[in-house]
DNA sequence: TAGCTATATAACTGCAACAGCATGTACAGC
DNA sequence: GCTGTACATGCTGTTGCAGTTATATAGCTA
């Protein structure tokens, strides 16, 4: 199971999931939106795949990619510790204190 | 300019900003750390430097590499219509709902 | 069965990334 | 000035990935 950070670092995949967010889509359909060959675009579908990011559902010859988010919650993960880090400086100071009252 | 994602797929990358969190550091600290070679870490970090996640400031023949989070906001950004959905099933209908009572 | 459609896999190519090693540069102390 | 320390850069070999074309597989249709 490859690490999602890799799979995103290829932006053709991150193209392919923002479609998927919308709907299941077929092969095809994705290979005229990501402009690749088909092949090329199957062989992301695969990477992806294999990093649990989507699922396949056949239908006849077609195939059925969808969104499976669940990694992108380990890359959510890892970025939470720094998310209140870039907000203008008042949202940052104004945040830390809020996470400050929690404790 | 790198893209952030490109970046962060290296785990040595997303390791030395994790230690860059907790305070600025010298690259003898990271190298020691991230276990790589020391020519090997200061290549890492010229990665990241040149993708706006680290600034230097020297003194004398030191560097201390210090955290720059804000490019880390693209990332974020492209999460953002992702997260609610990894939730488990019920907060997932929650934060759907939730957002939808603001439109 | 033959042929068409949709997708996957294979084989190949080019390139960019990563790791190691050696060397260069800058500064400090003596 | 010389030596040591701290870091950067250059070079090389290798590996892996993204892209292509060609081919294989599977299912429909006639």
């Amino acid at each position: 199971m490859p690490e999602p950070f890799a799979v995103l670092a290829d932006p053709a995949r991150r193209r392919i999931l923002d479609l998927l967010r919308e709907r299941p889509r077929l092969v095809g359909e994705l290979t005229e939106a990501v402009g690749l060959s088909q092949p090329g675009t199957s062989k992301h579908l695969r990477v992806l795949r294999e990093a649990g990011l989507v699922t396949v559902r056949p239908e006849a010859q077609r195939r059925w990619y969808e969104l499976r988010p669940e990694p992108l919650a380990e890359i959510d993960a890892w970025l939470t510790p720094y998310r209140w880090m870039w907000a203008d400086r008042f949202d940052a100071l104004e945040r830390h204190l809020d996470s400050m009252e929690d404790e």
